[in-house]
DNA sequence: TTAACTGCAAACATTTTGCAACCGT
DNA sequence: ACGGTTGCAAAATGTTTGCAGTTAA
């Protein structure tokens, strides 16, 4: 059967191959927000030829075609997501560097107030919240980067 | 007389090299954000032989001793500006490519509250608004970038 | 004097691209 | 069949680094 990103693809007008299958597969099973070289890695699991000029190929035409996102967190590569309804933003956690999604209504509504008052439209925005886990007497168990 | 930022290097244990008077003197006139690359430009006019492993170098030292702060607007490519007191976020210009902060202190309020509730302290943040000018009857006047 | 700094060239990491072969449709 | 897609290797980009020589303190 035909998975919801790859009827994604062919609505796109996306020709689909073995290659786009397998990121395809890999992107929709990531419950994170993986980088192009995580997602090759994930990718040659599967299909060991698969090359990485084919994967960021992929990756742009995906995100042309607005079904995925990526995003930078400053580490100097990309991170990438499926697209989703809402729009959100993310916490990234300094220490296991998991990424938490948040969408809060006043932070839209405040954005486009702000850049009224200088004479905009925000177009898009990012916002990005570096944080630690709050230290509590309980000792919440934390995940360590590898 | 020694410039205030050139005092700050000092009080940082760096060296005072005729580079970095250059650099510091160009970071200092900047009113804008610049890249290294602009940097170096301006840079070259000063002191035609500075090179540019020396910028990166010194642009690294200036942050770690968080006399300035590197941006990323996701060009690929980092921009500068000297450290200012209270800290700000932006808003980027997409027609213009001007940069403009702000700071709204409701927006503090609401980064440190989304983060409790997911049980961080947020570390720091980013918020970039990127935005067109609002089109007035007025015809508002705009810059275009080059 | 000497540890810090510089310039150069080469290295780096991520991402893109030219081109000939390949494969969905 | 043919136009989009692939793999490879090479290029592009922004930034960092090793090293030998230089300089501020």
């Amino acid at each position: 059967m035909e998975t919801q990103l790859e009827q994604k693809c062919r609505e796109a007008g996306l020709k689909l191959t073995g290659q786009r299958r397998t990121i395809a597969k890999v992107l929709t099973e990531a419950t994170d927000h993986p980088s192009a070289n995580e997602l090759f890695k994930r990718c040659t699991e599967i299909d060991p030829k698969i090359s990485l000029s084919t994967l960021y190929r992929t990756l742009r035409v995906l995100e042309e075609a607005r079904i995925i996102q990526s995003h930078d967190f400053g580490e100097g590569f990309a991170r990438f997501e499926l697209s989703t309804k809402d729009p959100h933003d993310h916490l990234i956690d300094l220490v296991s560097g998991d990424v938490h999604e948040f969408n809060h209504p006043d932070l839209e509504r405040l954005k486009q107030f702000i850049a009224k008052e200088f004479g905009y439209d925000v177009v898009r925005h990012r916002v990005e919240l570096y944080a630690i886990p709050i230290k509590s007497s309980q000792g919440k168990r934390r995940r360590v980067r590898s």
